[in-house]
DNA sequence: ATAAAACTTAGAGTGCGCTCTAAGTCAATA
DNA sequence: TATTGACTTAGAGCGCACTCTAAGTTTTAT
Protein backbone atom coordinates (compact mmCIF):
# COMPACT_ATOMS: atom_id res chain seq x y z
CA UNK A 1 0.00 0.00 0.00
CA UNK A 2 2.94 2.54 0.63
CA UNK A 3 3.08 1.90 -3.57
CA UNK A 4 -0.37 4.26 -3.52
CA UNK A 5 2.24 7.45 -3.70
CA UNK A 6 2.57 6.47 -7.55
CA UNK A 7 -1.03 6.38 -8.61
CA UNK A 8 -1.87 8.59 -11.00
CA UNK A 9 -5.16 10.42 -10.98
CA UNK A 10 -7.24 12.06 -13.43
CA UNK A 11 -8.22 16.23 -12.87
CA UNK A 12 -11.90 14.27 -12.19
CA UNK A 13 -10.57 12.31 -8.97
CA UNK A 14 -8.69 14.77 -8.23
CA UNK A 15 -11.17 17.09 -8.11
CA UNK A 16 -13.65 14.60 -5.97
CA UNK A 17 -10.97 14.21 -3.28
CA UNK A 18 -9.22 17.82 -2.93
CA UNK A 19 -13.07 19.73 -3.39
CA UNK A 20 -11.57 21.98 -5.65
CA UNK A 21 -13.29 22.66 -9.53
CA UNK A 22 -11.44 21.01 -12.27
CA UNK A 23 -11.13 24.78 -13.62
CA UNK A 24 -9.86 25.80 -10.14
CA UNK A 25 -7.59 23.23 -10.47
CA UNK A 26 -6.24 24.42 -13.79
CA UNK A 27 -5.64 27.86 -12.80
CA UNK A 28 -4.04 26.60 -9.86
CA UNK A 29 -1.62 25.09 -12.37
CA UNK A 30 -1.76 28.10 -14.98
CA UNK A 31 -0.61 30.67 -12.13
CA UNK A 32 2.47 28.33 -11.20
CA UNK A 33 1.15 27.19 -7.76
CA UNK A 34 1.02 23.49 -8.90
CA UNK A 35 3.44 23.67 -11.68
CA UNK A 36 3.98 21.15 -14.47
CA UNK A 37 1.70 18.83 -13.46
CA UNK A 38 2.68 15.07 -15.97
CA UNK A 39 0.32 14.11 -18.63
CA UNK A 40 -0.77 11.16 -20.09
CA UNK A 41 0.10 10.37 -23.91
CA UNK A 42 -3.26 11.78 -25.14
CA UNK A 43 -2.28 15.13 -23.25
CA UNK A 44 -4.48 14.86 -20.04
CA UNK A 45 -3.06 15.49 -16.70
CA UNK A 46 -2.34 12.57 -14.10
CA UNK A 47 -1.59 13.88 -10.54
CA UNK A 48 0.87 12.44 -8.49
CA UNK A 49 -0.07 11.38 -4.82
CA UNK A 50 2.84 13.98 -3.75
CA UNK A 51 0.64 16.36 -6.16
CA UNK A 52 -2.29 15.77 -3.92
CA UNK A 53 -0.66 16.39 -0.70
CA UNK A 54 0.91 19.41 -2.01
CA UNK A 55 -2.58 20.85 -3.23
CA UNK A 56 -4.40 20.03 0.37
CA UNK A 57 -1.73 22.13 2.06
CA UNK A 58 -2.28 24.54 -0.24
CA UNK A 59 -5.77 24.37 0.89
CA UNK A 60 -4.61 24.90 4.57
CA UNK A 61 -2.79 28.06 3.34
CA UNK A 62 -5.85 29.14 1.41
CA UNK A 63 -8.26 28.56 4.43
CA UNK A 64 -5.92 30.66 6.85
CA UNK A 65 -6.28 33.73 4.45
CA UNK A 66 -2.83 33.48 2.32
CA UNK A 67 -3.28 35.44 -0.36
CA UNK A 68 -2.57 33.91 -3.52
CA UNK A 69 0.20 35.82 -4.39
CA UNK A 70 1.94 34.77 -0.96
CA UNK A 71 1.05 30.88 -2.14
CA UNK A 72 2.80 31.66 -5.33
CA UNK A 73 5.78 33.67 -3.40
CA UNK A 74 6.39 29.74 -1.97
CA UNK A 75 5.19 27.34 -4.58
CA UNK A 76 8.44 29.30 -6.12
CA UNK A 77 10.68 28.44 -2.98
CA UNK A 78 9.78 25.06 -2.99
CA UNK A 79 10.67 24.31 -7.09
CA UNK A 80 13.96 26.12 -5.70
CA UNK A 81 14.72 22.90 -3.36
CA UNK A 82 16.55 22.21 -0.57
CA UNK A 83 18.91 25.31 -0.27
CA UNK A 84 15.11 27.28 -0.09
CA UNK A 85 13.88 25.45 3.45
CA UNK A 86 15.00 28.58 5.67
CA UNK A 87 13.04 31.10 3.19
CA UNK A 88 9.98 28.78 3.06
CA UNK A 89 10.20 28.21 7.16
CA UNK A 90 10.37 32.04 7.58
CA UNK A 91 7.32 32.41 5.42
CA UNK A 92 5.39 30.08 7.25
CA UNK A 93 6.50 31.57 10.58
CA UNK A 94 4.75 35.25 9.50
CA UNK A 95 1.70 33.39 8.24
CA UNK A 96 1.49 30.73 11.03
CA UNK A 97 1.62 34.89 13.61
CA UNK A 98 -1.08 35.96 11.26
CA UNK A 99 -3.44 33.47 11.98
CA UNK A 100 -2.99 33.36 15.26
CA UNK A 101 -4.13 37.15 15.28
CA UNK A 102 -6.99 35.62 13.49
CA UNK A 103 -7.84 33.23 15.90
CA UNK A 104 -7.75 36.04 19.22
CA UNK A 105 -10.00 38.49 16.82
CA UNK A 106 -12.41 36.05 15.95
CA UNK A 107 -12.61 35.11 19.88
CA UNK A 108 -12.85 38.35 20.87
CA UNK A 109 -15.90 39.36 18.34
CA UNK A 110 -17.35 36.13 19.22
CA UNK A 111 -16.97 36.93 22.76
CA UNK A 112 -19.16 40.69 21.72
CA UNK A 113 -21.38 38.63 19.51
CA UNK A 114 -22.49 36.58 22.89
CA UNK A 115 -22.88 39.07 24.75
CA UNK A 116 -25.38 40.81 22.23
CA UNK A 117 -27.13 37.70 22.06
CA UNK A 118 -27.86 37.38 26.15
CA UNK A 119 -28.43 41.33 26.16
CA UNK A 120 -31.32 39.93 23.59
CA UNK A 121 -32.42 37.30 26.08
CA UNK A 122 -32.71 39.51 28.95
CA UNK A 123 -34.89 42.21 26.76
CA UNK A 124 -36.49 39.32 25.31
CA UNK A 125 -37.69 38.34 28.78
CA UNK A 126 -38.46 42.35 29.65
CA UNK A 127 -40.76 42.66 26.32
CA UNK A 128 -42.34 39.22 27.37
CA UNK A 129 -43.27 40.17 30.68
CA UNK A 130 -44.80 43.52 29.40
CA UNK A 131 -46.60 42.36 26.74
CA UNK A 132 -48.61 39.11 29.49
CA UNK A 133 -49.32 42.08 32.09
CA UNK A 134 -50.70 43.74 29.20
CA UNK A 135 -49.06 46.90 30.11
CA UNK A 136 -48.71 49.78 27.46
CA UNK A 137 -49.14 46.69 24.75
CA UNK B 1 -20.14 62.01 30.69
CA UNK B 2 -23.54 60.23 30.29
CA UNK B 3 -24.66 62.96 27.84
CA UNK B 4 -21.82 62.33 25.72
CA UNK B 5 -24.34 59.64 23.88
CA UNK B 6 -25.68 62.70 22.18
CA UNK B 7 -22.61 64.37 21.05
CA UNK B 8 -23.36 64.83 16.86
CA UNK B 9 -20.46 63.64 15.18
CA UNK B 10 -19.21 64.47 11.38
CA UNK B 11 -18.58 61.51 8.55
CA UNK B 12 -14.74 62.36 9.08
CA UNK B 13 -14.79 62.20 12.55
CA UNK B 14 -16.91 58.46 12.40
CA UNK B 15 -14.01 57.49 9.48
CA UNK B 16 -11.63 58.71 12.23
CA UNK B 17 -13.21 56.69 15.30
CA UNK B 18 -14.48 53.63 12.94
CA UNK B 19 -11.65 53.10 10.97
CA UNK B 20 -13.66 52.86 8.26
CA UNK B 21 -13.66 55.00 4.97
CA UNK B 22 -15.85 58.27 4.39
CA UNK B 23 -16.68 56.03 0.86
CA UNK B 24 -17.56 52.69 3.48
CA UNK B 25 -19.95 54.84 5.69
CA UNK B 26 -21.75 56.59 2.89
CA UNK B 27 -22.17 53.09 0.97
CA UNK B 28 -23.19 51.60 4.34
CA UNK B 29 -25.98 54.07 4.65
CA UNK B 30 -27.05 53.84 0.94
CA UNK B 31 -27.13 49.69 1.02
CA UNK B 32 -29.32 49.95 4.46
CA UNK B 33 -27.12 49.02 6.98
CA UNK B 34 -27.22 52.66 8.68
CA UNK B 35 -30.55 53.56 7.72
CA UNK B 36 -31.29 57.93 7.74
CA UNK B 37 -28.44 59.16 9.11
CA UNK B 38 -29.51 62.79 10.66
CA UNK B 39 -28.66 65.62 8.66
CA UNK B 40 -27.21 68.94 10.12
CA UNK B 41 -29.07 72.08 8.53
CA UNK B 42 -26.50 72.09 5.76
CA UNK B 43 -27.39 68.72 4.73
CA UNK B 44 -24.20 66.90 6.24
CA UNK B 45 -24.23 64.05 8.05
CA UNK B 46 -24.69 63.90 12.40
CA UNK B 47 -23.96 61.01 13.56
CA UNK B 48 -24.77 60.01 17.06
CA UNK B 49 -22.96 58.07 19.89
CA UNK B 50 -26.04 55.15 19.21
CA UNK B 51 -25.13 55.15 15.23
CA UNK B 52 -20.88 54.81 16.53
CA UNK B 53 -22.01 51.99 18.67
CA UNK B 54 -24.19 50.08 15.70
CA UNK B 55 -21.23 50.70 13.42
CA UNK B 56 -18.96 49.21 15.47
CA UNK B 57 -21.42 46.06 16.06
CA UNK B 58 -21.55 45.92 12.01
CA UNK B 59 -17.69 45.89 12.16
CA UNK B 60 -17.25 43.27 14.59
CA UNK B 61 -20.40 41.11 12.29
CA UNK B 62 -18.40 41.55 9.06
CA UNK B 63 -14.81 40.85 10.83
CA UNK B 64 -16.50 37.78 11.81
CA UNK B 65 -17.43 36.54 8.10
CA UNK B 66 -21.38 37.74 7.73
CA UNK B 67 -22.14 38.70 4.55
CA UNK B 68 -23.32 41.98 4.28
CA UNK B 69 -26.72 40.29 3.02
CA UNK B 70 -27.49 38.97 5.88
CA UNK B 71 -26.48 42.56 8.05
CA UNK B 72 -28.64 43.76 5.68
CA UNK B 73 -31.64 41.70 7.30
CA UNK B 74 -30.62 42.26 10.82
CA UNK B 75 -30.49 45.94 9.90
CA UNK B 76 -33.86 45.52 9.03
CA UNK B 77 -35.46 43.58 11.74
CA UNK B 78 -33.66 46.50 14.21
CA UNK B 79 -35.50 49.21 12.46
CA UNK B 80 -38.74 46.86 13.07
CA UNK B 81 -38.77 47.82 16.76
CA UNK B 82 -39.64 45.36 19.72
CA UNK B 83 -41.59 42.29 18.44
CA UNK B 84 -38.50 41.34 16.49
CA UNK B 85 -36.05 40.77 19.10
CA UNK B 86 -36.71 36.95 18.97
CA UNK B 87 -35.24 36.83 15.05
CA UNK B 88 -32.73 39.05 15.94
CA UNK B 89 -31.23 36.90 18.84
CA UNK B 90 -31.52 33.59 16.40
CA UNK B 91 -29.65 34.79 13.22
CA UNK B 92 -26.83 36.00 15.67
CA UNK B 93 -27.01 32.87 17.59
CA UNK B 94 -26.64 31.19 13.86
CA UNK B 95 -23.77 33.27 13.31
CA UNK B 96 -22.52 32.08 16.26
CA UNK B 97 -21.94 28.89 15.39
CA UNK B 98 -20.82 29.88 12.04
CA UNK B 99 -17.92 31.61 14.14
CA UNK B 100 -17.27 28.64 16.43
CA UNK B 101 -16.73 26.67 13.14
CA UNK B 102 -14.66 29.02 11.84
CA UNK B 103 -12.43 28.59 15.33
CA UNK B 104 -12.53 25.33 15.24
CA UNK B 105 -11.21 24.73 11.09
CA UNK B 106 -8.63 27.98 11.76
CA UNK B 107 -6.93 26.09 15.02
CA UNK B 108 -7.11 22.83 13.29
CA UNK B 109 -5.29 24.56 9.63
CA UNK B 110 -3.08 26.57 12.15
CA UNK B 111 -1.97 22.60 13.52
CA UNK B 112 -0.87 21.62 10.42
CA UNK B 113 1.08 24.52 9.57
CA UNK B 114 2.95 24.41 12.75
CA UNK B 115 4.04 20.53 12.11
CA UNK B 116 4.91 21.54 8.70
CA UNK B 117 7.39 24.82 10.24
CA UNK B 118 8.46 21.79 12.76
CA UNK B 119 9.06 19.08 9.72
CA UNK B 120 11.03 21.91 8.16
CA UNK B 121 13.46 22.97 10.94
CA UNK B 122 14.36 19.14 11.13
CA UNK B 123 15.12 19.24 7.38
CA UNK B 124 17.09 22.26 7.66
CA UNK B 125 18.85 20.12 10.41
CA UNK B 126 19.91 17.70 8.49
CA UNK B 127 20.65 19.51 5.49
CA UNK B 128 23.19 21.95 7.57
CA UNK B 129 24.81 18.75 8.72
CA UNK B 130 24.84 16.95 5.36
CA UNK B 131 26.44 20.72 4.08
CA UNK B 132 29.08 20.68 6.79
CA UNK B 133 30.42 17.49 6.09
CA UNK B 134 31.18 18.31 2.82
CA UNK B 135 28.88 15.18 1.82
CA UNK B 136 27.31 15.24 -2.16
CA UNK B 137 28.26 19.42 -2.29
C1' DA C 1 -18.91 4.21 -37.11
C1' DT C 2 -20.80 7.61 -34.51
C1' DA C 3 -22.36 10.02 -30.73
C1' DA C 4 -21.57 11.54 -26.07
C1' DA C 5 -18.44 12.67 -22.62
C1' DA C 6 -14.06 14.31 -21.02
C1' DC C 7 -10.11 16.53 -22.05
C1' DT C 8 -7.22 20.64 -23.84
C1' DT C 9 -6.18 25.98 -24.19
C1' DA C 10 -6.97 31.01 -24.03
C1' DG C 11 -9.53 34.28 -22.43
C1' DA C 12 -13.99 36.43 -20.83
C1' DG C 13 -17.29 36.86 -16.97
C1' DT C 14 -18.87 36.85 -12.01
C1' DG C 15 -19.74 38.08 -7.10
C1' DC C 16 -18.17 40.31 -3.25
C1' DG C 17 -17.08 44.38 -0.78
C1' DC C 18 -15.60 48.10 -1.25
C1' DT C 19 -13.28 52.40 -3.55
C1' DC C 20 -13.11 56.04 -6.51
C1' DT C 21 -14.77 59.64 -9.95
C1' DA C 22 -17.59 63.31 -11.69
C1' DA C 23 -20.39 67.05 -11.16
C1' DG C 24 -22.19 70.04 -8.29
C1' DT C 25 -23.34 72.65 -3.56
C1' DC C 26 -21.94 74.75 0.70
C1' DA C 27 -18.73 76.68 4.28
C1' DA C 28 -14.68 78.73 6.13
C1' DT C 29 -10.59 81.50 5.70
C1' DA C 30 -7.07 84.96 3.38
C1' DT D 1 -14.82 88.39 -2.63
C1' DA D 2 -12.32 84.55 -4.10
C1' DT D 3 -10.60 80.25 -3.58
C1' DT D 4 -9.75 76.22 -1.04
C1' DG D 5 -11.64 72.38 0.84
C1' DA D 6 -15.39 69.43 2.68
C1' DC D 7 -19.62 67.91 1.70
C1' DT D 8 -23.52 65.86 -1.37
C1' DT D 9 -25.33 62.24 -4.99
C1' DA D 10 -25.29 58.69 -8.67
C1' DG D 11 -22.84 55.61 -10.72
C1' DA D 12 -18.44 53.58 -12.62
C1' DG D 13 -14.25 50.92 -11.50
C1' DC D 14 -11.28 47.73 -8.95
C1' DG D 15 -8.89 43.60 -6.76
C1' DC D 16 -9.45 39.16 -5.43
C1' DA D 17 -10.26 34.40 -6.33
C1' DC D 18 -12.32 31.96 -8.80
C1' DT D 19 -15.78 30.25 -12.53
C1' DC D 20 -17.34 29.74 -16.93
C1' DT D 21 -17.35 29.85 -22.19
C1' DA D 22 -15.75 28.84 -26.74
C1' DA D 23 -13.48 26.21 -29.93
C1' DG D 24 -11.26 22.31 -30.77
C1' DT D 25 -9.20 17.34 -29.85
C1' DT D 26 -9.34 12.72 -27.69
C1' DT D 27 -11.48 8.86 -25.40
C1' DT D 28 -15.18 5.85 -24.28
C1' DA D 29 -19.46 3.53 -25.01
C1' DT D 30 -23.14 1.77 -28.19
Amino acid sequence: MVGDMDTELSIQQVAAVTQLSTHTLRYYERIGLLAAIERASSGHRRYSGQDIAWINFLTRLRATGMPIREMQQFAELRRQGDHSLAQRRQLLEIHQRHVQQQLDELNRNLEVIQDKIQHYRELEAQYDTNTLTGSKH
